[in-house]
DNA sequence: CGCCGCCGTGGAAACCTTTACATCTTGCGC
DNA sequence: GCGCAAGATGTAAAGGTTTCCACGGCGGCG
């Protein structure tokens, strides 16, 4: 970066004023000016210093995304989602993860203030309080599935609780009265939802029959572990939900290992409805949820408080789940 | 952003100067000032224009990740793997995917020239000249599975060749003769590779066999079609070997919805050991693709080039691709 | 008891760009 | 042909931080 829009000036024998009119197009310039500072400009391989420019402008042209994680398939669409809509706006992306922790992303939070214009947010861990304390309060923020107290922040979320309440009254009208559901990690917002949803729906059509809540933390191991457990039980539920397809991957691993079939032997069903959901044998049944497109409208709304700050109106929308029907259950 | 440095020195009443060797954790500074002016910034909530401090120090504490997708497993693993060893050092990430086109690729770099201290490159799109044309010189640039003429620059790579060899010669030793390949992108360099290895191995155990490849593109889809026509085959291969896990797949479902039972009568293997080809039923045969710690590696270089320009030497390693057997695979 | 040196602090320059404002040129209308 | 307006270009300030240099006070050593 030896080069600066100084060196362009004497190289193209014009000011700093002229070539900087004359790289960012404004139009009160004479072509053969401009002609000439472009043609500098790239003698030089000259790239404006995105510090000074956005220190005088203040602007980034860039968005953070603060997500709990970024492993796995749900996280990758999301950040797709993010991505395609964010490079249409000529934006780029900082991301960041918290690992679940809140003083993390508390710190990752801060540290991003200052290099971003607007902040994707999505901490699904309940703990808020220090999520809402560092919350710049000069950025535009959208939240993606947190539950936040607070008011003025725009938010998109998926309808957990529907999905999972779709989900268990379709396991039981197949007949299925023994349902197990693997539950997310406690202090998650989504998986309290949708272990929510489950329980609406079995106090609704079953009542009197018990649950079958097993732990889980969303991630593949804790579905195996699970699926293994479930395998080895004396009065085996016939259904099993996860509250995410990770799971449901790892507790079909776990079922077949055990010499189950599925759905002949006992029925799955996963919740995200991954992109692979479809090419698991049995192609999974689960509920589908927008991922990619989730992140894409959290985007589109976040850059329009970008563009026009101050004009672009407070947005709540919750997605809907729908339920998707594959081969991985069968009627009880 | 209202709040800056002068606001922090006026409430605490001293110079900018000292605010900012106190928030900065210079020693020269009396313990009784610091607390002052440390007191004063959480009060005001203040936090350091980014823009200001990187025109100054010509550090941002950034670096970029030119990636082909944002999409799938891979790509997920390799960004968990630089993310996590640039957030243990402090730095953050900017993310950016060329969609495998390499004058996209160019673009992005450009615009990313001035946002970061150094550029993590993979672009295993053959068309190299536009990438090379566009990289800056006066940046620290690792490349990752890309082949690139320029030498100068440190790169990781994955043994794509001989992971395919290993993976072919072990489908010729148990017994299969008639083996199916399903290829990548055509201009993708890695695809090619793997391509080359199944072809040298072919050529080595069964000359005058003929080879069988097929198209695909690295993704679900393409691997779904794949397989679809194979089944179809009149002379169907005993074995097919897919350019990637996520083909596998594709190619898995399309088996087991034409009757065909894996590996019973077709054996299938995969590539890059994705984290849920363990999961899959019957778990994935594959290549071991340390892909997090490629990105990991990656980066760890990167940051010490950052930290110390000029004295970190160009390093090349080539990470080996081992053979992971698991039940795809059965003898023919 | 006096001087030297060190430590803590303040002032100001530097980083590089954008943009408001001033200045100059040129063309057109009267 | 002169004046005015509009358009092109230059000058300089502003943006917020870090850091070099200078300055003042205090302690230790002679």
């Amino acid at each position: 970066m030896a080069t600066t829009i100084k060196d362009v000036a004497r190289a193209a024998g014009c000011s700093v004023a002229t070539v900087s009119r004359a790289l960012n197009g404004h139009d009160n310039i004479t072509a053969l000016t401009r002609e000439r500072v472009l043609a500098a400009a790239r003698d030089l391989r000259f790239t404006p210093s995105q510090a000074a420019r956005s220190l005088i402008t203040r602007r980034t042209d860039t968005i953070g995304a603060l997500l709990p994680d970024l492993y796995g398939e749900y996280f990758s669409e999301l950040i797709r989602g993010i991505e395609l809509e964010a490079r249409s706006r000529g934006l780029h992306l900082l991301v960041s993860s918290s690992h679940g922790d809140a003083r993390a992303a508390a710190a990752a939070l801060r540290t991003m203030h200052g290099r971003v214009d607007g902040l994707l947010v999505m901490s699904p861990h309940i703990d808020t309080a220090a999520l809402a304390a560092n919350l710049p309060h000069s950025l535009p923020v959208v939240l993606i599935n947190t539950r936040l107290p607070e008011e003025g922040l725009s938010s998109f979320a998926v309808d957990n609780h529907g999905g999972a309440l779709a989900m268990t009254r379709h396991l039981v009208a197949r007949g299925h009265r023994r349902v197990a559901f693997i539950a997310g990690p406690d202090n998650n917002y989504e998986a309290q939802e949708r272990l929510r949803g489950y329980r609406s729906a079995m106090a609704e059509l079953l009542p009197g029959v018990a649950e079958l809540v097993l732990a889980g933390d969303f991630f593949e191991d804790s579905g195996w572990r699970a699926g293994s457990e479930i395998a080895a039980l004396a009065q085996r539920p016939t259904a099993v939900f996860c509250g995410n397809d990770m799971m449901a991957i790892g507790c079909l691993a776990a079922l077949a290992e055990a010499g189950l079939r599925v759905p002949q032997d006992i029925s799955l069903a996963g919740f995200d409805d991954i992109p692979i959901a479809r090419y698991l044998t049995p192609p999974l049944t689960t509920v589908r949820v927008p991922i990619a497109e989730l992140g894409g409208l959290a985007l589109v709304q976040l850059a329009s408080a970008v563009a026009s700050p101050g004009r672009s109106a407070v947005q709540h929308r919750t997605l809907r789940a729908e339920l998707v029907v594959r081969q991985s259950c069968a009627s009880a």
